[in-house]
RNA sequence: GCUGGGAUACCCGAGCGGUCAAAGGGGCCGGACUUAAGCUCCGGUGGCAAGGCCUUCGUGGGUUCAAAUCCCACUCCCAGCACCA
């Protein structure tokens, strides 16, 4: 029968949305399933990560509906954000509209993927009827403290003409463009995420992420248990708190560094001799890059400041210099100096020549009395200590009575310092959520009345190439307003917010996308978040951004009591790579555009060969979707992207195995087709296929339920087919017994390839669509007439019977035509049955195996003894290299036996299959002794073995 | 340097104490069909005169009657962080 893949999957598509199937209703009554994938940045088509992404999601939610849960998977757009300025500017448009064309045109991709979207629920962050609410949520976190206006040092991207949080500059660069940050002092926005450190670090410990997102988030949070310690200063009344983490080395401390910029140097040194040595110093640091500081920091430099401190349990006096390596912004931008015990201290006594003392044994040392010439960084008993209690303490526990010690003398406290840092909110942009606040001469920043919002962002503004900044600053009608406070004229902000501001709560959105009265409802919310969201799938590139901004978002909702939830993701995948091959030069390590496949090196001029690398726009390796789906269609790009890896693995493009898949989806429709035109005429294997069917399903609902996808396509899309062909191949020929198959087998097929399971369900003579079918329970009932263990004992013969086929053939020079089966004598089977029923009461073979043979009445049998002997042992304790057969056989295999299953009689049921199967005339089939021995072969039979040769 | 994840046959990939020479797919080889190629179907794909034996799951040790699987050390790959005290 006909399929034309464009039309048909067209039709359904259609049809799905006409019948607003995929449309989700709370229905507290039913188990929900929030399925949900990060939402794009509309740039245009979609890519083919996109499609890696979709797909793995879309899969999990019709999955799910077929599993009777109430799905929710929505799809919307993260569309603020610099591309569509650039965009305007270079065709003298504005933002909104470039941003509404490239939905338009992704969104077209997605629906000819067949992705089973709630439309309805869509939303674009840049529509005002979205960032309405992100103003009316700020404002509300402004209320509760949790908003500040800071002036700050920050990271400055020239190219971007913005600022950016610390989570998106890595290595110095900016996480869009690449350009290297600058520092800046600018008064900023920031959201008090540090309130929130130790909730985001401990509940790590009890949410589904992949363990590299987990280190991820708890490197950046980089929470480090010490102790503040107060320095007093010789002649002055200032203190220096310096932060430590290894107070257990206080008596090592023979000098004090300060951060150049700490504000303490200048008040030290003033009007002495060594202010000037400082101000150098610090000019020098001020003025580099952080990355020119970093590769400056190998060689340590420092400056005395002509000032002593006091160690406040030695006692002793030490020296205050101030050094390049320390970080301003860690901990108090102070450290005691222990250069016995930390290597940059070392350093840097070395060069200044300082003391160097040794307050910990290292007790792994070799040579405990030489000279060091490194800083011993590890845990060791404390010695030197100049109070004598300490000596002897070690690691936690010297920590902790350091700390206690230092407590009680008012010296310092024990405390923990974060890496992570408050979230920089504001973006000197246009194409983002303006900051409700207004700047008053008189009142100062005063936010804007709840009333008066949303301020949205004027549509009358040209933008072009030769602009520069923020064109709302110079838009006359958005920042002119009157102060809410006391009514005269004021100057509205024009900082808009980050973007990740919008994507850290439009998961909320979705769950109550049409409300116009409020952000969401909480009820609705606690539905669809109860145990957070069941599925999130994105790129790990998102680690420490997206996915720690939106845990943030959460939990201050929650404490905003706008939501009960604590986590918002219950379980996260990572989709791996999407690799494609690149021309690659093995000498210089580079990978190169695909123009140069085949071509020398530009180089280096050896040949290049090909390797995997990611898809990229420089590479040009990349595949379009669109391309893909006009030659195979939607279905076979998915179940391309489905097989190829499970979702987590990295997997690699390749046109052979998408063809491959291709022809195994024609295969899959041609095996339905011929099955919808069987006649109904029973066999013995209609039993058999519906077991298997069974059984695949029972496997398929396991694995796909913990989103192993590959392995579920596996066995819908492979194993069911091949166990089809064989099902036909032993003459199943019955159309009844083809649409039970069919009615459990279509829906297998619906997460992967819908388009294909929908149009052969309804020539099945359905009438209502596959999409909002819910798979009933398993009922079938199978194992009674154990067909599955018959069909695969015959597998297992007619493999060995080729093997053993292959050595005759060798050993004779006439033609094979027939082949002789002996099947293992009564007695053998006898003394198996004995031996699994021993087993099964865990009896002690080795010791009182003999023993027990020796009282069965076939030991009687003299003739036999020796093989008697020989056969208990290979059921029982088996050789030193293999093991008894009682251990090694499968449960199906123990079933046979113990149910007097009789080889004989069903090889010879079968003996013209058999012979079929091997090219063969003849299968003559007896138990040993029931007939001619040939070939001498009757000694290597045992149960479940049957000897076999060819003559 | 620290943290996390890896290394399985020609390639991709499953397995994570015994039923493992190791699922499945790709590629390659052979057979059937066909006038032929393609498609499709069937079979093979570590070595060896082969129902067996030998060698193999990054390298080297160890535990065990038994190791791809557990333990220790090392090497290499990938990712994140990094003079963060």
């Amino acid at each position: 029968m006909e399929y034309n893949i464009q039309e048909t999957e067209i039709h359904w598509q259609r049809e799905w949305a006409k019948s607003k199937v995929f449309e989700a209703k709370l229905d507290s009554k039913k188990p929900k399933f929030y399925c949900l994938e990060m939402f794009p940045y509309p740039s245009g088509n979609m890519h083919m990560g996109h499609v890696r992404n979709y797909s793995i999601g879309d899969s999990m939610a019709r999955f799910q509906r077929l599993m009777g849960k109430n799905v929710l998977y929505p799809m919307g757009y993260d569309s603020f954000g610099m591309p569509a300025e650039n965009a305007a500017k270079k065709e003298q448009g504005h933002p909104h509209n470039v941003t509404h064309r490239n939905i338009a045109s992704i969104r077209a991709d997605q629906e000819r993927m067949g992705y089973s979207y709630d439309w309805n629920r869509s939303l674009t962050t840049s529509d005002v009827e979205y960032y309405r609410w992100n103003q009316e949520i700020f404002l509300m976190l402004n209320e509760k403290g949790l908003v500040e206006r800071r002036f700050a040092p920050v990271n400055w991207c020239n190219d971007c003409d913005t600022v950016l949080a610390n989570e998106q500059v890595k290595n110095n660069r900016c996480w869009r463009c690449g350009l290297e940050v600058i520092q800046k002092d600018m008064a900023q926005w920031f959201l008090r995420m540090t309130d929130y450190s130790d909730q985001l670090l401990d509940e790590l410990d009890n949410i589904v992420f992949p363990e590299n997102v987990k280190s991820m988030q708890r490197n950046w949070i980089g929470r480090s248990k010490g102790v503040n310690i107060d320095f007093s200063i010789v002649g002055s009344n200032s203190i220096i708190e310096v932060f430590t983490t290894r107070p257990d080395t206080i008596f090592g401390s023979t000098f004090v560094t300060l951060s150049p910029e700490h504000p303490l140097c200048e008040e030290l040194c003033k009007n002495t001799d060594w202010h000037e040595g400082w101000e150098k110093l610090r000019d020098e640091c001020s003025k580099m890059s952080e990355f020119e500081r970093i590769n400056m920091l190998k060689d340590k430099k420092g400056v005395f400041l002509g000032r002593y401190a006091i160690n406040p349990l030695s006692k002793e006096k030490v020296p205050i210099y101030a050094g390049n390596f320390v970080v301003a912004s860690y901990g108090t931008g102070a450290v005691m100096a222990v250069p016995g015990h930390d290597q940059r201290d070392f350093d840097f006594a070395k060069k200044y020549n300082l003391p160097i003392k040794n307050v910990l044994f290292d007790e792994h040392a070799k040579n405990p009395d030489t000279n060091l010439d490194s800083a011993f960084e590890g845990y060791g008993p404390m010695i030197n200590s100049s109070i004598k209690k300490f000596n002897g303490l070690k690691g936690e526990d010297a920590k902790s009575a350091i700390i206690s010690e230092l407590e009680k003398i008012n010296s310092g406290k024990g405390t923990f310092q974060y890496r992570l840092k408050d979230w920089l909110l504001s973006r000197q942009r246009f194409w983002g959520t303006p900051i409700p606040m207004i700047h008053c001469e008189l009142c100062g920043v005063v936010p804007v009345a709840n009333s008066d919002l949303p301020i949205e962002l004027p549509l009358d503004v040209i933008f072009n190439e030769s602009q520069s900044g923020n064109p709302l600053d110079n838009h006359h009608d958005f920042i002119n307003v009157k102060c809410p406070s006391c009514g005269k004229m004021a100057k509205r902000e024009t900082d808009t917010m980050d973007t990740f501001y919008d994507s850290s709560w439009y998961f909320m959105r979705y769950c109550d996308a049409n409300n116009t009265e409020l952000p969401f409802r909480k009820e609705t919310v606690d539905y669809w978040m109860k145990d957070g969201i069941d599925l999130y799938i994105g790129g790990i590139e998102h680690a420490v951004m997206h996915l720690l901004y939106a845990r943030f978002f959460t939990k201050i909702t929650r404490d905003l009591d706008m939501i009960s939830i604590d986590e918002p993701f219950g379980r996260l995948v990572c989709q791996g790579m999407l690799n494609s091959p690149t021309p690659y030069c093995s000498e210089c390590n580079v990978d190169y555009h695909v123009d140069f496949f085949d071509q020398k090196c530009p180089s280096c001029d050896i040949l290049l060969t090909r390797r995997s690398a990611k898809m990229s726009k420089s590479l040009g390796n990349t595949v379009s979707p669109g391309e893909m789906v006009n030659i195979y269609g939607a279905d076979t790009v998915r179940l391309f992207i489905l097989f190829g890896a499970n979702p987590e693995a990295g997997m690699d493009w390749s046109d052979s195995v998408l063809e491959a898949n291709h022809r195994q989806i024609k295969s899959i429709m041609e095996a339905i087709n011929t099955s919808l035109s069987m006649k109904v005429s029973a066999n013995k294997m209609d039993s058999w296929i519906i077991a298997k069917l069974s059984k695949n399903r029972e496997n398929w609902q396991n694995v796909m339920s913990n989103v192993s996808i590959r392995e579920g396509v596996m066995i819908s899309h492979f194993t069911m087919l091949s166990d089809w062909n064989w099902y036909r191949r032993r003459g199943g020929n019955n159309y009844q017994t083809a649409l039970q198959f069919l009615e459990g087998w279509l829906p297998m097929l619906a997460p992967i390839t819908p388009h294909l399971a929908e149009e052969f369900w309804h020539r099945m003579g359905h009438k209502e669509l596959l999409a909002e079918f819910q798979l009933p329970e398993n009922k079938i009932q199978i194992n009674k007439d154990m067909v599955l263990e018959y069909e695969n004992y015959l597998h297992k013969v007619i493999d060995s019977s080729r093997n053993v086929k292959g050595l005759a053939k060798r050993h004779t020079d006439s033609k094979i035509t027939t082949m002789v089966i002996q099947t293992a004598p009564k007695w053998m089977y006898d003394l198996a049955r004995e031996a699994i029923v021993l087993q099964s009461k865990y009896f002690d073979f080795k010791s009182k195996g003999i023993d027990h043979l020796k009282s069965l009445p076939i030991f009687k049998n003299e003739q036999i003894r020796g093989e008697i002997f020989k056969i208990w042992t290979n059921l029982t304790v088996g050789s030193k290299k293999k093991r008894g057969k009682i251990f090694t056989w499968s449960e199906d295999d123990k079933k046979l036996i113990l149910n007097m299953f009789d080889e004989s009689e069903f090889l010879l049921s079968n003996n013209s299959f058999i012979a079929n199967e091997l090219g063969l005339n003849l299968v003559r089939v007896y138990s040993v002794g029931e007939g001619l021995d040939v070939a001498g072969k009757a000694k290597v039979a045992f149960p479940l073995e049957p000897a076999i040769a060819f003559t």
